[in-house]
DNA sequence: TGTATGACCAGTC
DNA sequence: CGACTGGCCATAC
């Protein structure tokens, strides 16, 4: 069964300026805490050379935290990609979840309005 | 066939 | 409040 295809259905489905965390994806998927596996999928992505061709820099923790920014072949560049779409940061260096957060599933939630940003 | 691993999550000490 | 452990599912060796 391609798990793996499955989590990039859903990670391309996230919109622009949106992130999602793994566990919502795993969710989305039926597994209670999947979550390991959205980021085994996510990590063969850098194998397979296409982790580019897809929004994986909008996958973050459920924290906020990108944690997977040292597979983007730097520890910057997934953040100022979220940045570029107009992702706000706290200071802790976390995504804003209560602004950004997207839910597989909810294409146009209400309550998650995009921020413009400072 | 069986063990080890992973960009995690939730509960517990 | 900070740190630890177990679990969860699929892939790789």
């Amino acid at each position: 069964m391609n798990y793996f295809a499955r989590v990039y259905e859903v990670v391309r489905r996230i919109p622009p300026g949106r992130v999602t965390t793994y566990g919502h994806i795993a969710a989305y998927l039926g597994l209670r805490s999947g979550a390991r596996m959205v980021g085994w999928a996510l990590n063969a992505l850098k194998n397979e050379g296409d982790w580019f061709s897809l929004p994986a820099h909008r996958v973050v923790n459920r924290r906020g935290e990108l944690t997977g920014r040292m597979h983007f072949g730097g520890y910057h560049v997934m953040e100022d990609l979220l940045r570029a779409e107009g992702v706000t940061f706290l200071e802790d260096g976390r995504v804003d979840l209560s602004r950004h957060l997207w839910i597989p599933g909810a294409d146009e939630p209400c309550d998650a309005p995009i921020a413009p940003g400072p």
